[in-house]
DNA sequence: TCATTTCGTAAGTCATGACTTACCCATATA
DNA sequence: TATATGGGTAAGTCATGACTTACGAAATGA
C-alpha cells in the first residue's frame, strides 16, 4: 500500500496493460487475459502485485472474481504527484527570485 | 519520455530517493550522492534514467552538473491519474446504476 | 457424485537491471 | 602546464522478478 508498491506495480508492462483493462469498467480474470500475449496465471500474478498495492480491489461472483479499479488507491498517486509537482514549481519561482537578488 | 519509462524510474527504491532529494531544490550529484547508501557512478545512472523520462533536468555550472525537476514531466504523470481517478468514479457509478435497474 | 469452469499457487527458468570498481574526460585553479 | 575537483561511462557480478507448466481447490450443473 506504499508508494513504491504502487510504482513498482505500474512499472511492468504487462501489469500496466492489465490496470488499464480495467478503466472502462470491471473484468473476470478471463476476460482481462483476453488479448494479452500472456498466460493466465501470469495475470494472476499481476493481479496480485496489483491487489497489494491498493490500486485494484476484488469481488467474488460465483466462481468468478471480478477486478475493478480502487478509486482510493490512485487518489494518492493523483495526491502524490500533484504536491510534488507544487513543490517543484515553488522550487523553480525561488530560482528566478534568487537570480533577481 | 513515456508513461512507461516514468512509472519505471520511480518503482526503483533508490531512484525514487534521488528525486525525492530534488523535491526542495536543485542539487549538484555530489550534493544528491551524499547520505545515499549508494555509490556516486550509481547515483549519475540513476539520474540518466530520470532524466530519459523527462522527470529531471539538467544544468551546466562550471565543472558541476545541477539537476532539478522537470515540472512538464511530472505534471503529465499528475494529468494521468487525474484522468484515471475520474475513469474509475465514473465506473463505479455505471456499477451502481446497473444494480438499480 | 462426477464433470466443468474459473482461478490461485508452487516450482523452476531466464533475462533484466541495480550495483560495484576502474577508468576517462572536462573544467577550474595554482 | 600540472593538479584537483566533479561527474559520466564501461564492464562485470549478482539478486530480483516476470514468465512458464503443472497442480489443486472452490463453485456450479448434470
Amino acid at each position: 500500500m506504499t508508494y513504491e508498491m504502487k510504482f513498482e506495480a505500474l512499472a511492468v508492462p504487462t501489469r500496466r496493460a492489465v490496470f488499464e483493462k480495467l478503466r472502462a469498467g470491471a473484468l473476470s480474470v478471463n476476460e482481462i487475459a483476453g488479448g494479452l500475449p500472456v498466460s493466465r496465471p501470469a495475470v494472476s500474478q499481476h493481479l496480485k502485485v496489483l491487489k497489494d498495492a491498493g490500486l485494484v480491489a476484488e469481488r467474488r461472483d460465483g466462481v468468478k472474481r471480478i477486478y475493478r479499479l480502487d478509486t482510493d488507491g490512485i487518489s494518492e498517486l493523483r495526491d502524490y504527484f500533484d504536491r510534488f509537482w507544487g513543490d517543484a514549481l515553488d522550487a523553480y519561482k525561488r530560482s528566478l527570485e534568487a537570480k533577481d537578488a
